[in-house]
DNA sequence: CGTCGCATTGATATCGCTCAAATCCGGTGG
DNA sequence: CCACCGGATTTGAGCGATATCAATGCGACG
């Protein structure tokens, strides 16, 4: 059922430095379109995929059809790591836009994992970073209030004192990363600048002092 | 500012099998109560925790004294375990149940990790999983309404075709877990098993087939 | 037998989603 | 330089799903 992979061969230009030569001299790339999918639930594990860019996720379906989403990946990340220590793929692996891929053999991983100490630390860490930033989303999403998913996203993500973060993108897109329709995020900012918790200037926003 | 630790020493039982005796040798049991904290932002980094029982969380501050949840751990989960990588604490660790707690030293956790490859490995499945864990829990709150919530854990969490789950704890926690209030959890169950969507069975709630 | 917490169901209020229209802004082509 | 276009940003209005408040039943436990 497997969709053939795209396999346009592609200079070795902007592979990850933390990757080892045991890696990077089996590693090719490849453009995947959306809707095409990479692997699907029962395929034995071939490759782990760096995302240079592009948008990534990983589904299961409900008895009716329904997608389930268990994780989207974007520009910069790994996808389908989860693999490394199983056979199968356990979902489908699909693609959302338009993406350019690393594509990583996992055996040599899984190898390159236990014999370099260093590699294994750069993994851990780039694990241990994953698994912070995303239990800081999960308790910000258990928030039921827009006003406090603000807040919790410019305390936990913001630099400085008092906590200040520079939009790296539109506000529509800070609005799906909040679990927020886009008006609602607006609306909410622009009460909070009116209360004077927060001051915006342009793609910064800052929480006042106390 | 930091509250000194209860210290009472308890018997080393039930000390995780996967931790290597050059930790464990150095390990101590502490109770803690609501209320206390383990450490504060700052504070120079001496321990990571196991938590036998109970839950404990890290938080942060908004300017305006709003507390702040990075995360919450409860029992069989590794707490403060970002601080390997720091050299101070990030956010105050603080207890929200009492809790019994295995405190593992830092500096030893951290060569323990860089000399045992077996301990190196099987850390890394942990954080593997727990981040698998955290994803799938991300995307879930993402969804807005109750139904396509509990779906989704169904899927995502449940075993067997077609999945199914054991309900371990009350109704009330699983509520929780889904980002809901109890009261909308049971009526959007008593919907589903009204139309036929899910079966259940006391404390076994498993999807209908096709 | 009394108490406590969970489960359940009812009634109501509220917040955020949705649909819509107007404006702004950057980029593009004439 | 200007007209035009598409997408983001705002603001308005209304609806609906979920939270909240309440009351009852139930079972465990002392």
């Amino acid at each position: 059922m497997t969709r053939a992979l795209p396999t346009t061969q592609r200079p070795k230009n902007g592979v990850p430095a933390w990757l080892p030569r045991s890696l990077t001299g089996a590693a090719g790339w490849i453009d995947v379109e959306p809707g095409a999918y990479l692997f699907h639930a029962g395929d034995p594990v071939r490759w782990v995929y760096w995302v240079e860019q592009g948008v990534l996720k990983l589904v299961r379906y409900a008895p009716d059809g329904t997608e389930i989403v268990l994780h989207r990946a974007g520009g910069g990340e790994v996808f389908a790591e989860a693999s490394l220590s199983a056979g199968r793929y356990h979902c489908d692996g699909l693609c959302v836009r338009e993406s350019r891929l690393l594509t990583l053999p996992a055996v040599p991983f899984r190898q390159a994992l236990r014999n370099d100490p260093d590699f294994a630390e750069v993994w851990r860490e780039g694990l241990a970073r994953a698994l912070r930033s995303q239990r800081a989303r999960y308790e910000r999403l258990g928030l039921k209030s827009a006003r406090a998913r603000v807040l919790h996203y410019l305390v936990s993500e913001g630099r400085g004192e008092p906590p200040a973060i520079k939009l790296s993108g539109t506000l529509r897109e800070w609005a799906e990363e909040l679990g927020l329709a886009p008006e609602t995020l607006y609306r909410t900012l622009a009460d909070l600048v009116q209360a004077g918790t927060v001051i915006r200037n342009g793609p910064i926003i800052q929480l006042t002092a106390y």
